[in-house]
DNA sequence: TCAATCCGTATC
DNA sequence: ATACGGATTGAC
């Protein structure tokens, strides 16, 4: 680049002005900036395409956003320096997304820009053009391998002539076991925009079910999003649409898949080569050409919530997607979030649930017990420290020469304090934040307002005493293979997940989220230690141990065909009730009455501010939040830092975030040093 | 009186 | 971030 060059440079014939979104992380830079197209350069930089601007003196990255006649600029303009590339990789519908998206969660354009186009690889942009397509486009390693689960795949359907797509399948099994179901994959094959909120049954090919409604979006000439939470749900669902689909309608998009397979998946979307984007989160921002479906199963879990600002979630910018480009919305799972409960009663979308009798045939038989681990009468049950009804039900599957499931949660789960003779979760008597103890006899202390409630009383039944919870019960699976000899024992976590064990008698131990399918499903399940789940720290414990229980239960045979449950909780706590009777709807619309009455996400809108107590200060100083506005904390967070909530109505939700956007924008325009994270919707409350 | 430096502000 | 401008300070 010799500085002759510049001198040669004259302004492109037309639009010669490029509004560009520059790859700078200062929020008060969130805005576009407007360049000079060299003439050289009329006709490559379009729409979409990664430029790179000289900015500040320095030479920076940049999206082209658009091309116009005119700036509104007073000043001189800087030419574009540089196209890194023709490929028009943010499409236009994405970047309305991303603007849509930073500004709900109070965050800069340029962040969500970087979750939604993977970095660029220059070798697999060359090896194909959107002209010719190549069969390697999915290479063989994308495509699950033999350990994907038999049932998976759908067998293979002959196409109908006129579309190479295959017809939906009718009768009561499938979505006709939903009386809503049908309807919704007419309404998505005829190009409509149902909205569904489904409630999986117990037992439910779930995978195949995503598959069908992707196929019939396709079958309307449509293009399908949907996110599932982790690899081994992503195996599952990749297999069915292989199944149904056939293996070259459909690109999977992760992270796991490393730079040069993620963005060859992606220019197969963004290029318009296949109509359904499957992935995990890395997929939500999927460009799909005329998208008619965004879908999300199991939306409780937490691996949906982005952890990188402004840390949105898949669901939220998939409903998004949907809102804004007019398609069909499938939230999915075999419980029901309080955020999904909303989106029913506020009429946003509708219901695919079954009905009871369905429910009743399917669900396997469900018993509580209490946890006293006394059970001198069962050697086995005493050696596992398992109560007895968990022991015999384990037995008498195994006996039956049925696998038997046993889940456990995971350690490191944050014990809060409850009532010692009731087990109500204590809340501050003020803001309703948790109680903590700060040391084994002190006084509560609440971690929102930092209250002291020295006359705690329980105000569920008067009691004053208060216990903390006891976390890690690790040992009680180790001892399972005592309890029962001669049965191999399979474990399934963090280090080694399993996807699918056989049919004959074993157990398997397994964490939330790490549970296996079974061949023929799992003669019992047993759910242990679920006081750990149940008394966790977090506003979303209750439904969380719901959603862990139901997903590991909904593995478990039907009653009919001898499959049982065990859960080792009392029977009266309302997600028990709601797993006994399998109503993930009931106890979704009791959480959301609850947190409306708490004042809680999602009936209000929350957002936390987290940094040093004077940049919190000063930040929270600066912003001129909205007038409902209410300000909790400080709270304290990881190493001398602190923590501030806001909470406002949801209709204050987008006044909210602005004003925290440009608060933050404030304070990087005057110091830029002691950063301060915005997070709108944290995941964690407290 | 001029230049070196500091501080604040814009960055096209 | 950096780079520029206006104000400020200090030495001739």
């Amino acid at each position: 680049m010799t500085p002759s060059r510049h001198t040669d440079r004259r302004p492109a014939d037309g639009s010669p002005v490029a509004r560009v979104c520059v790859d700078v992380p200062l929020a008060h830079l969130d805005r576009p900036f407007d360049y000079l197209v060299p003439a050289e350069l009329a006709a490559t930089a379009v729409p979409g395409t990664r430029v790179k601007v000289r900015f500040a003196g320095q030479l920076v990255d940049g999206w082209l956003l658009e091309r116009t006649e005119r700036s509104g600029h007073a000043g001189r303009l800087a030419y574009l320096e540089k196209l890194v590339s023709p490929e028009p990789v943010l499409a236009p519908e994405i970047a309305r997304l991303a603007r849509a998206v930073a500004d709900r969660y109070a965050g800069s354009l340029a962040d969500v820009l970087r979750l939604a186009v993977p970095p660029r690889h220059a070798r697999v942009e060359k090896e194909t053009t959107p002209e010719e397509p190549t069969p390697d486009d999915v290479p063989p390693d994308d495509v699950p391998g033999d350990d994907v689960p038999a049932d998976a795949p759908r067998p293979a359907r002959i196409p109908s002539p006129t579309t190479g797509v295959p017809d939906p399948p009718t009768g009561a099994d499938g979505w006709g076991a939903y009386p809503a179901g049908p309807g919704f994959l007419r309404a998505l094959a005829d190009g409509r925009a149902p909205r569904a909120v489904w409630s999986a049954l117990p037992g439910e090919d779930w995978p195949a079910r995503v598959a069908e409604a992707a196929v019939a979006t396709v079958r309307g000439g449509r293009g399908v999003v949907a996110v599932v939470a982790d690899a081994r749900d992503l195996d599952r669902l990749d297999a069915a649409l292989t199944g149904a689909l056939g293996p070259d309608r459909h690109v999977r998009l992760s992270a796991a898949l490393g730079p040069a397979r993620r963005y060859r998946a992606f220019l197969a979307a963004r290029r318009g080569r296949v109509p359904v984007v499957i992935g995990t989160r890395a997929a939500m921002f999927a460009p799909v050409e005329r998208l008619g479906l965004v879908a999300i199963w199991d939306d409780g879990d937490d691996l949906h919530a982005e952890p990188r600002a402004p840390y949105p979630h898949a669901r939220e910018v998939l409903l998004t997607r949907a809102q804004l480009g007019g398609a069909a919305a499938l939230v999915g799972g075999h419980a029901r979030t309080a955020e999904a409960q909303l989106l029913v009663e506020t009429g946003w979308a509708r219901e695919v649930v079954p009905e009871r009798a369905t429910v009743r045939a399917r669900t396997p038989a469900v018993a509580p017990t209490g946890d006293d681990p006394q059970l001198a009468r069962d050697p086995g049950a005493a050696t596992a420290r398992l109560p007895s009804l968990a022991w015999t039900t384990a037995r008498d599957a195994l006996r039956a020469d049925a696998p038997v499931l046993v889940q456990v949660p995971r350690r490191g789960y944050l014990p809060s304090v409850s009532c010692a003779d009731c087990r109500a979760p204590a809340r501050c008597p003020h803001c309703a934040g948790p109680l903590a103890l700060p040391s084994a006899r002190g006084t509560p202390v609440c971690r929102w307002c930092g209250r002291v409630s020295a006359a705690y009383a329980c105000p569920e039944c008067g009691g004053r005493r208060l216990r903390a919870a006891v976390v890690g019960a690790r040992r009680t699976a180790e001892e399972l293979g005592r309890a029962f000899p001669g049965v191999p024992v399979r474990t399934s976590g963090r280090e080694e997940v399993l996807t699918r064990v056989p049919g004959g008698a074993g157990l398997v131990v397994a964490t939330p989220g790490a549970e296996p399918v079974a061949d023929g499903g799992f003669g019992a399940v047993l759910l242990l230690d679920s006081w750990a789940l149940l008394t966790r720290a977090d506003l979303r414990a209750g439904e969380e141990a719901l959603r862990r229980w139901l997903t590991a239960a909904a593995l478990a045979r039907p009653a009919t065909a001898g499959g049982r449950v065990v859960v080792v909780a009392d029977g009266g706590l309302a997600p028990v009730q709601a797993l006994l009777r399998w109503d993930p709807a009931w106890f979704a619309a009791r959480e959301l009455a609850e947190r409306r009455e708490l004042g809680f996400p999602p009936a209000v809108r929350m957002a936390s501010v987290t940094g040093t107590a004077p940049a919190v200060a000063e930040l929270l100083a600066e912003a001129r939040l909205p007038e409902q506005a209410e300000v909790l904390g400080p709270v304290p967070a990881d190493d001398d830092r602190e923590r501030m909530l806001i909470r406002v109505p949801r209709s204050r939700a987008a006044a909210l975030a602005e004003a925290l956007h440009v608060a933050a924008g404030v304070r990087a325009a005057r110091k830029a040093a002691d950063p301060v994270r915005v997070q709108v919707d944290p995941l964690e409350l407290f």
